[in-house]
DNA sequence: CGGAATCCTCTTCGATACTG
DNA sequence: CAGTATCGAAGAGGATTCCG
């Protein structure tokens, strides 16, 4: 929270890159953070979204980055004792540093290996990022890819990536993540409706979704190709 | 420089920021990233502006960061038996995570610790990101700050920080390192030739760069207030 | 002198085991 | 469920040495 002081270790140096690599350099931290970019989460379902932490880095992470203002823990009430990791602003602040990056990193998911760890909301995040802001009227859609439920809204004019079903959602996608990487990563556009999903509801309002996350992913890719 | 293939620790999720940090999170990677966005470098100097740096670890991270096509070694033709590392435009599409950082860890630059290393360029860096396009005719001017030279000049509609003088300029700043925070850190806007700073040259010109410069960061630091 | 490799110590990480 | 305890392995910091 102090300015400057961060645990672990620092680089000493004063320049806002180097004084904010104190903050959210060390590992897993950005992770984490993007964990937490999907809704709030508890002690076990940050473990299950980031494959080989170990509960004790996670546990000093976490304490590491409530101690610098960036999440809150909040004790759950009443019947669940839980507790629950929240961003605050300042946390929720890192959005674009996330998404240039996610931006920037994302040639790499082209000839990924295949023993890599895989997530439906991962990539809906990155596509959500590399969208354009969507057109007007597009509607929340629930994706569950499997079996694992998110769903895809506007905020704040961009498309955002959330964990669990929306309520009151009528329109959802279900379907493989190995299919939805195949439509994104394949170098030829496929068609929204093309892949192996399942559309329950309104289809319209499906295919406009998935057509914008698809279409604004493949742009990207091709403006990442010519410039590197 | 293959797709997902970098040295040392790798989260192993294919996921873009995850992939990502593979390549430019471990330690020290984005501020050698830094340093090389300020101009090509030889090994001495790019220790010079990591204090704290291993030569050891300075070298393992040019080696990886080589090898995955973000930088290249470049022999210096005669006089000189030197290396040089320069971005390749992979390394130079990070600009826009860079100024995002720099943007939100800015903050920290406020109460930070009075033994922090200080460089003037870091700073010239900071504010050259937060301030916004500079107006129309605004002139390249050289900063000699504690006889560390740098300059700051318009590239691709944006200020940019670089090391050394610039040629063919003909306004130049001079003054402390210690000076420059003192003014862009003030929470009350200094007169841009308040300070102690000694211009030579075209004084207008210098006024108008450095006015740009301490607005753009005081406006930024503004909303960064108001945000956390 | 620039550009490292080597050696040693210390910290951090990853994995597993354990506990309120 | 939400962590803490422990321990071997990997990485980082610092100094010294080496080589062209």
């Amino acid at each position: 929270m102090n300015a400057g002081v961060a645990d672990g270790r620092r680089y000493g140096e004063l320049c806002p890159i180097a004084l904010g690599l104190d903050v959210i350099g060390h590992r897993w931290a950005l992770l984490i953070i993007r964990e937490l970019f999907a809704g709030p989460k508890r002690f076990t379902d940050l473990e299950q979204g980031l494959p080989g932490i170990g509960s004790s880095v996670l546990a000093a992470r976490l304490r590491q980055l409530e101690h610098q203002g960036l999440l809150t823990r909040h004790q759950l009430p009443r019947p669940a004792p839980a507790v629950v990791y929240r961003l605050t602003p300042r946390g929720a602040a890192l959005e674009p540093v996330m998404v240039d990056l996610a931006g920037w990193g994302a040639i790499y998911l082209m000839g990924g290996d295949k023993d890599l760890a895989r997530r439906g909301r991962w990539l809906l995040q990155a596509m959500s990022a590399a969208a354009g802001p969507p057109p007007d009227g597009i509607q929340t859609v629930n994706f569950v890819l499997d079996g694992e439920e998110s769903h895809v809204r506007v905020i704040g004019g961009r498309l955002a990536a959330r964990d669990g079903l929306g309520r009151d959602v009528t329109t959802e996608v279900r379907g493989s993540v190995h299919d939805l990487y195949q439509v994104a990563i394949a170098p030829v556009r496929s068609a929204a409706a093309s892949g192996g999903f399942e559309i329950e509801g309104e289809r319209e309002a499906a295919d406009r979704m998935l057509d914008h996350l698809i279409t604004g992913f493949q742009q990207a890719a091709e403006s990442w190709r010519s410039k590197a």
